[in-house]
DNA sequence: TGTACATCAGTGAACGCGCGTTCACTGATGTAC
DNA sequence: TGTACATCAGTGAACGCGCGTTCACTGATGTAC
């Protein structure tokens, strides 16, 4: 049954996009390499194949989730309005894989760990370049309180089953970084 | 080999105390309930004449843990100094369950989601009393996106391997977050 | 361009392993007299 | 208080199951002529 490299390439692209949401919805141990490979539309046994490992597939599957997430680009209020929005608390999927997680790669391996590194890292330049010209002093404390305090609060919303206090943790979490964008943008 | 009353009310102690500790370090699914009874200096076969299920006992160590710790007694910016500390990030077994699991028990039963649930709300009653008066009127936003982003930074800094920028993390969370305490105790 | 054959991507049965859970058993505890 | 016996907390072998991984096989692809 082989098949041509170009259809290959696009198998291994699409075992890294199953791989990259389920994980994300799942969490790394709950998703198994016959659940990956079956919503790729291909069976487990050729996995290996593409991958040595299944950690081999973790630390790819971050870096591949990473690389094409996270644009960032253009207004930051909205892109902080979007973060904190229910629509991205309630579809880990396809959301931010750092949310997702940050907390679960601590048992992971250093492969994985660097991955995920590197995207908080570009997530944090990305962060500080966005902020106004004046706030160039303090932009990367607020870069990166403000990115942990995105990611914490839709960790928190998720984790909570109350509506009305897991939207309280996202808008007030919002609101309190907004405050502190505009604040650096008018001051000095 | 039956045990005193009062023996076996220490064991089922000492079994939540090790599963606590052990969920902390390692997450939910790595670990098994061999290894909690061990730790607990018990055999497997025990376990099932404590608790009802695995999930069970997930449940009720999350609900052990997080009434044993959390005083959050005391000035606020010690505590906030302590939490956003390099040895909190290091010690997660014995640290902030909500830091460690928040994301975890997403995948988890109701009854753990509810415990952790719990914990949260508390906490940031916790967080909104012990800020000054004066800041009343913003106590609830600011206690809710301070914990949001100190929850953030230390599972950000456990999953950063350099050493320099994980310490920033922490360092510039704490600065933004007493910055913020003080601005609510001098105006208004 | 057309044919003959080597290559190799994908298949699916099979493996060893550790997991959560069950259960017959043990022997110290708790109780009835 | 002392004895006889029922209770039951803890033990450890055993279970079924799903996991990650391996491997002999298949048949379309890629290549040499």
């Amino acid at each position: 049954m082989r098949v041509t490299r170009e259809q290959m390439a696009e198998n291994r692209r699409r075992i890294l996009d199953s791989a990259s949401q389920l994980f994300r919805e799942k969490g790394f141990d709950a998703v198994s390499v016959v659940e990956v490979m079956k919503a790729a539309g291909l069976t487990h046994g050729g996995f290996y194949g593409h991958f040595r490992s299944k950690d081999d597939l973790i630390a790819q599957a971050l870096a591949h989730g990473l690389a094409s997430g996270g644009e960032g680009e253009g207004d930051l209020h909205a892109f902080v309005a979007a973060y904190l929005s229910p629509g991205h608390r309630d579809n880990a999927a396809e959301g931010c894989a750092t949310a997702c997680l940050a907390a679960d790669v601590r048992h992971q391996t250093p492969a994985a760990r660097a991955a995920l590194e590197e995207g908080i890292r570009a997530q944090i330049d990305r962060f500080s370049k966005a902020l106004p010209a004046a706030a160039a002093a303090d932009g990367r404390q607020m870069a990166i309180a403000s990115w942990a305090a995105m990611v914490g609060a839709v960790i928190l919303s998720r984790a909570i089953e109350d509506p009305e206090l897991s939207q309280e943790v996202l808008e007030q979490t919002r609101s309190w970084i907004d405050a502190g964008i505009d604040r650096a943008s008018t001051s000095s």
